[in-house]
DNA sequence: CCAGGACCTGCGTCTTTTGA
DNA sequence: TCAAAAGACGCAGGTCCTGG
């Protein structure tokens, strides 16, 4: 399972039930010339102006003149624009799902599909355990999520199935190409969102994650506040606001949900809110790469000057029992090749990482091949290395691996 | 297949809000 | 201020989901 994974937000928003359409009235204030002051009281074109119709030619030649008057004096005048929210025409349409159907959608993505959005052989055992379900649960929740367009499957073995996100290619589009965005969900927020039981305390807490993500693209956020009415329109008619204050009483580590008046304020807490946690991951990756990168260079010149070996869990001086006398090389990564290790540290982990990078070291760097695509490359050898299982253990149980999920 | 529970719908009744 | 409209609540009964 990887620790990351990215949720479509159109698909995600239909499968918890669209919104109720409204509309906003949002104010805005523009500055306009203001023709009450003594310079313009005397000017012809403001007496035409204030007498003739808006519509008129005269009147519209007056105003392209008073635009460039040296006298004009600017005021401010609110106005109000109507905005209608359409989540339908926004995301489309899909049957809103129940608990354990959100749940399995949510977990499917975090078995690597590929850009297609394929996952081959999952193991619906797993799947089950995952959910603290019966494999029936699975096997029912794939058909519904089947019939309801959600995804495409098919049974690989008497256990495994293999599962097409159907929407998955349009999570990375622009929005002018249809793209709606995606949500970054951690590991750990899904096991959080997955002890959640409540159907409705399910949908609350998805939306309003949604909101702050929304919201973060912005400026970092780290609350919202809704009224019962605004939460309303979110969930099926019969939820009264006593449902509500039912649903919202759940606890969670998620958010600290406060209710005063009409008003619930949704703080996230700060492990969960994935944009910043992912950004802080991402750098510390970072670093912790070029650290890593600079010892082990400075691990070669000793390696080569005095033909002591480190003690090397991930091989990377394998190479010295096939041969003596052999000249290890340096690691050379560029600044950008930096950021796609920490991506795919991201999403496979960094021990995954490291283990590849000694393969590329054994059969690229020290036969002096060249490589184009430093990440390309690793993330083929990370997959195929997931798929034979030979990698190094469960991505989440290692321990130089501690604040990836933490 | 089916019992039991979660979720949802419709309806009567009561309460609050709206707007003339 | 008051009546109509909208909202809230609880209940009965239906549908869907879960797991033996």
């Amino acid at each position: 399972m990887d620790l990351f994974a990215n949720i479509g937000k159109a698909v995600l928003i239909q499968s918890l039930g669209l919104q109720k359409n409204y509309t906003e009235t949002a104010s805005e204030s523009i500055n306009v010339i203001d023709h009450d002051n003594n310079t313009c009281h005397n000017c012809k074109y403001c007496d035409i102006i204030n007498s003739f119709d808006t519509d008129s030619d005269t009147y519209k030649a007056a105003q392209v003149i008073c635009e460039s008057c040296p006298h004009k004096v600017l005021t401010t005048k609110t106005v109000y624009k109507k905005i209608y929210h359409n989540e339908k025409n926004r995301y489309g349409y899909k049957p809103r799902l129940k608990s354990n159907s959100i749940k399995l959608l949510l977990l499917l993505h975090f078995y690597h599909p590929d850009k297609f959005g394929v996952i081959c052989n999952v193991n619906s055992l797993q799947l089950a355990k995952e959910l603290g379900c019966d494999i029936k649960t699975i096997f029912n929740n794939l058909e519904i999520l089947s019939r309801y367009n959600y995804i495409s499957y098919c049974k690989s073995s008497t256990y495994n199935i293999t599962v097409c996100l159907n929407d998955y290619e349009s999570y990375y589009l622009p929005a002018n190409k249809g793209g709606r965005g995606f949500f970054v969900m951690s590991l750990d927020l899904l096991k959080q969102i997955i002890q959640l039981e409540n159907l409705l305390t399910l949908r609350i807490h998805l939306r309003e994650l949604i909101e702050i993500d929304n919201l973060n693209i912005k400026a970092p956020f780290t609350a919202v506040s809704k009224t019962f009415k605004e939460i309303k329109l979110v969930l099926p008619d019969y939820c009264r606001p006593c449902i509500i204050k039912d649903a919202i009483s759940k606890k969670s580590d998620i958010f600290d949900i406060s209710v005063n008046d009409k008003v619930i304020r949704f703080e996230i807490n700060d492990n969960f809110n994935c944009r910043r946690r992912k950004d802080e991951c991402f750098n510390q990756y970072i670093s912790l790469f070029k650290e890593f990168i600079a010892d082990f260079n400075q691990t070669v010149i000793s390696v080569n000057s005095s033909n002591v070996f480190p003690d090397d869990s991930f091989d990377f001086f394998s190479a010295q029992n096939e041969k003596q006398d052999i000249h290890f090389q340096f690691i050379k990564i560029k600044d950008y090749e930096y950021d796609d290790l920490a991506q795919l540290a991201m999403q496979y982990s960094y021990n995954y990482v490291i283990t590849a990078l000694s393969t590329v070291y054994n059969n690229y760097i020290l036969h002096e091949r060249e490589i184009t695509n430093l990440g390309g490359l690793l993330r083929t050898i990370i997959i195929s290395m997931i798929n034979n299982s030979t990698g190094p253990g469960s991505s989440f149980s290692t321990g130089s691996d501690n604040f990836s999920a933490a």
